[in-house]
Formats: C-alpha cells, sequence, structure tokens
DNA sequence: CTGATTTCATAGAAAAATCTTATACTAGGA
DNA sequence: TCCTAGTATAAGATTTTTCTATGAAATCAG
C-alpha cells in the first residue's frame, strides 16, 4: 500500500520543504531541478494530494504536506538513529557483551583483556560474572551469557568448545631455597605443606596423584575454593601450591615465584560459546582477543616445555 | 550516509525476519527468491554487518539482525500510520477545519451543512465560531481560520471573497392578515412596529432608507443584534421585521412566514478564505460545499425575481 | 548410502526506476 | 521588452531491481 514510498523520497520532500524550492532543493541534494521535480510529483500522486501549491512560480506548501513533513521528520530522525547504531555496532563501538568466567581467569586474565577490549568503546556494556566452571556451562547452554572462560567441560550440542592446554606450575615463596631451581621435581615437595583445590577438583586430584605416582607424601595443609588464597598463604611461606597455568601466568606478587612442575600436571581450560546462535559481532571480537591470548600462553608454555 | 536504505527493504528484511527463511518471504512478498536473496546481501553491505549466519543451509539471525528488526518495525509502523492518515486525508475523511460564520449563518445554514458533510467522517474535527462579520474578516486574514462566511468585506488582499447577492425578507407573522400578500410593499409597513438591527448595519439602513424613500413610516420598536429574537417578536405577533436572506430561508417556524419585499433590499455575503496560503483539502471541499449552496440560494431567489 | 527435495547464492538478461540534458513556460525586475 | 529565476515536461542514458536459469550444500526418505 506504501510500499512506494521511498526514504528517498522523504528525504527529498524534507529538503524541498526546507528551502522552500524544488531548484535550491535539488542543488542541496545533489541532483538536477527536473529529478526533483519528478520525485515530487510522484510523491503527490501517491499520497493522492497536492503538497505544493505552485503560485505564481513559488512553491507553498499545504496543511497536508505540512503533517506529511512532521512524520517525515519522525521518520528520518529514527533511520538515522538507527543507521548510526547499525554502523556503531558494524565498527564495535557498541553492544553488549556478557562474559562468565571462572574464578582463575576472574582476578586478572580476563578483566586485563576487557579493560583493554572495552579503552577505546564508551558504549559498550559489559556484564562479567565469576563463577564455577560448571555453573559456567550452563550459562552458555542456555545462552544467558555470550563467553564463557572454564575448565574444559564435557562435549555438549549446546555449547562450542574451544579447548587449550596449559602446564600447573609450582608457587614459590620468594624467600625458599627452592626459588633457585629452575623446575621442582614433586619429590622435593614431598611433606611440604601445601595449598590445594577442594579434593574433586581436577588440579588437585591431578596433583595427588603425582604424589602418589612418585612415592611422595601429599600434605594438604590449606584447602581453598580458589588459588588466590593460596598464592597469599604462599608468600606468607606458609606453604607451597601447585597452581594452574592461567593464575601463575598472571598473577604479579612479589613474594611468589612460579617454577615448572617435573613431572608436569596439565590443566584444559575453554573458551566456551552458546551454540545454535550466531555471535554478535562484539562476542566474535572479544572471543577473538580470548582464544589469541589463550593460544599465546600455551603455545609459550609448551614451547619452553621442548 | 543511509540514503541508500529503502522501504523496501526493510519490508523485505522484516518478511525474511518473520519467516525465517528467504524462500517463504519470497513467496509471501510476490516475489522471486534471487531478489530477496540479493536485496538481503544489499542490506548487509550498506550496514557493514552480517544480518543472518547461513547455519546449514537454515537462516539464523545475528543479535545485530533482532535490534534491526525492532527499529525496522518501528519505522515501518510509524510509516504505515502515516500513509493511512494521508490517504483519510486525501479522502477527506479527516482533518480539521476552522469555520468562523457570522449570526445570521450561525444558527442554521452552516450547521447545517456542517452536519452533512461530517456524518461519515468521524475522524474530521471542526472549530465552529460565531462572530460578528467584522471580526470573522480578521480571523480569515489572520490565517485562523480556514473559512469565514459574514457580510461582504472590503476588498482585502489577504482575503480571498467570493460574493453572493441575497435578498431581504420581510418576517410576518402568521395570523396577520399581510400573509396573504405574495409581495408586500414599503408602504404598507409604514408605521408599523419593526424589529431591526443597529443601525449601523447595512440591512438596517438600507431599509430606513426604503421607507424613507417610499415616504413611509420606519417604526423602530426592537433593535436587536440578530436576527433570531426578531423571529420570535415577529411570531409573538409583537412587530414585523426585514431579515436577510439566509435567515428567511433557513428559518422553520411555523408562526413566521416570509416575503418579499418591493422594492427589494440586498444583503451581500460572502465565503471567505485566507489567501496566501492553500487550502487544506477539507476546506477546500466544504468551500464547495457552501459555495454551491450559496449559489442556489441566491439562484432561487433571482429566479422568482423575473 | 543414495537419490529426491529444499534452500540459499550467483550470473546474465530483462525490466523498471531514476537521473540528466535539453527545452518550454511563467512571473518578476531592470 | 529583455533578462533572470523558478518549475514542468520529454527523450535518452544510467542505475537499480528483478527474473530466469543454474549450482552448491544440506536434509530427508527409502
Amino acid at each position: 500500500m506504501f510500499s512506494n514510498l521511498t526514504i528517498r523520497q522523504l528525504l527529498t520532500f524534507r529538503e524541498v520543504m526546507r528551502s522552500n524550492s524544488i531548484t535550491q532543493a535539488s542543488r542541496a541534494l545533489g541532483r538536477t531541478q527536473p529529478a526533483v521535480s519528478a520525485l515530487i510529483a510522484t510523491l503527490e500522486k501517491q499520497l493522492a494530494l497536492p503538497l505544493f501549491v505552485r503560485d505564481r512560480g513559488a512553491l507553498v506548501p499545504t496543511p497536508e504536506a505540512h503533517y506529511f513533513l512532521e512524520e517525515t521528520n519522525a521518520v528520518l530522525e529514527r533511520m538515522e538513529r538507527t543507521a548510526q547504531t547499525m554502523s556503531e555496532f558494524s565498527k564495535l563501538e557498541r553492544g553488549s557483551l556478557r562474559i562468565a568466567c571462572y574464578p582463575a581467569g576472574s582476578s586478572c586474565f580476563v578483566p586485563h583483556l576487557l579493560s583493554e577490549f572495552v579503552a577505546q568503546r564508551p558504549d559498550v556494556h559489559v556484564d562479567f560474572m565469576t563463577r564455577a566452571s560448571q555453573v559456567i556451562e550452563d550459562l552458555i547452554a542456555s545462552q544467558e551469557f555470550d563467553i564463557g572462560l572454564a575448565i574444559t567441560p564435557e562435549q555438549r550440542s549446546s555449547i562450542l568448545v574451544e579447548s587449550f592446554t596449559l602446564e600447573c606450575f609450582v608457587a614459590v615463596p620468594a624467600d625458599d631455597p627452592l626459588i633457585n631451581e629452575k623446575s621442582i621435581h614433586v619429590p622435593q615437595l614431598s611433606g611440604v605443606p601445601m595449598a590445594a583445590l577442594y579434593e574433586e577438583h581436577d588440579i588437585a586430584k591431578s596433583s595427588e596423584k603425582a604424589f602418589a605416582d612418585s612415592g611422595a607424601v601429599f600434605n594438604r595443609r590449606f584447602t581453598v575454593r580458589t588459588f588466590l588464597p593460596a598464592i597469599e598463604l604462599v608468600r606468607s611461606g606458609a606453604c607451597f601450591a601447585i597452581v594452574d597455568g592461567l593464575t601463575a601466568k598472571t598473577t604479579r606478587n612479589p613474594g611468589v615465584a612460579f617454577r615448572r612442575l617435573v613431572p608436569e600436571i596439565n590443566n584444559n581450560i575453554a573458551l566456551l560459546r552458546p551454540a545454535h546462535r550466531p555471535p554478535s559481532l562484539l562476542a566474535e571480537a572479544f572471543a577473538d582477543s580470548l582464544r589469541t591470548h589463550l593460544a599465546e600462553i600455551a603455545e609459550a608454555q609448551s614451547r619452553s616445555t621442548v
């Protein structure tokens, strides 16, 4: 019914109303006068009413034209705003990003990347949530979050998983003699007080198994939920800890050093994204950033292993 | 910047979002599938972002597409409403009409035409005002009203005047013997008590002059501002009155009859419209109606004169 | 696993819309 | 009366849109 109306017509009409002249409007729009003349004529035919009365060569808008101008302005303004927003979307200057992250990545790694990512983008909104890895799986599967970082989960059709293998490190107090070792062998930690995650956690299980395999005694002195407090315990000299690679990589505590463990314990973490739904450009971009940095860390660790 | 976007694109996009399929959308829109496919491709290029991800042949909208759909709906709805309104304008089903009318036309003539005019047009709003003829001139000249009906004014460049000459009639009580005359000669009213307008009024002046010219005595018993009360005075037998043609034509009072006056007194009334401004379609249409009926009355009277 | 069906994309041709150039007409000012 | 400024119209060129035909990828039924 009105699908014949075009934005072009509205823009032209608005300009003609502004200048009260077809010739001037044509100049302002960079077109010729007959083009504008024909366009207005078409518009009048489509609306089935005169928009201008030609009074001695001049153009006088009818009351209907004034009404139509108001509507035209409303439509064009909305279009302009929309186009602006879409352009910001495409330039990644606007949008929202929901990120769910497991504790090890939440203290430093992801926040650091995030702050870099949003630095030049004042209109990007971020919803950042720290949860246990198992919870993050669900948050991603249910599409409540765009990007998740967690311990690599089981394969699930509702989640796209990109896994990275990081190595675990030993957190050593700066004033401990072991600080001079390049690598620490499990037997060297036999009986030494340790801070470790609760027993069900992969790293804790792997650690205890490594000790058992080496015939060493795992002296669990502290059980923690995340490695953050563990680092502080280590710093104070109360214990050692076997921590995940991300924590080791991102911790900046002068009282604690990280040394490689022999045999190595691996820890798989993954970038999670909802399947069955295209990502927003922004999510895509930030996922790129995360992916790149995770790959870099994994690469650096595996290289130094060789 | 966005002038390349067309309503057609928005309509097509909306349909594709609705059906989640280019093929179905093309069917719904009565176009071919490649046309829609190309149109969406163009749209994605213009917005510089993907709107759909082709997931195993199916079309899955991106988050940006969902946002764009909301904006699209808002724009299209507004366009639809506007087009609807403009269509109603063109069919004279909607609009507003400001009418200023002098007293003689206000009691019956104009209201009657008006009610007929708006009968099938529930969305037409009317602002009707009764004022003295001199005031009406200004209301029209200042463009506050679209249409005026008043005693014919002096020529003014800000007012378009269409004048009609009506004849004045004698209002006779139904029980008076003069009721049997076809025409009443001025001398027959000599000394008879009369109701007349204030002395400055054209009709009053013409009447007194006619009496003077005939050597008859004008017995002014009542001075009134409008003829409406005069008619009632006549009905009660208190007096006679010489009233304008419009009042005579439109009064439906069984106690009063109207007879032609010899010699005749003319009364010029005019349809007034603001110059330098195009009329709304509605004003134009109602002016047509007024013009037609006034011409009819004038014609009928002048015919019977012959 | 294979053939049929569905869906989207692409290419070239056809059709439609839009623009430009050229020209005519009108009104107002020197 | 001529000149200027404005709009309308016509014809040809250009651009955009659409259609037909076809190919490629995925789903589905057997």
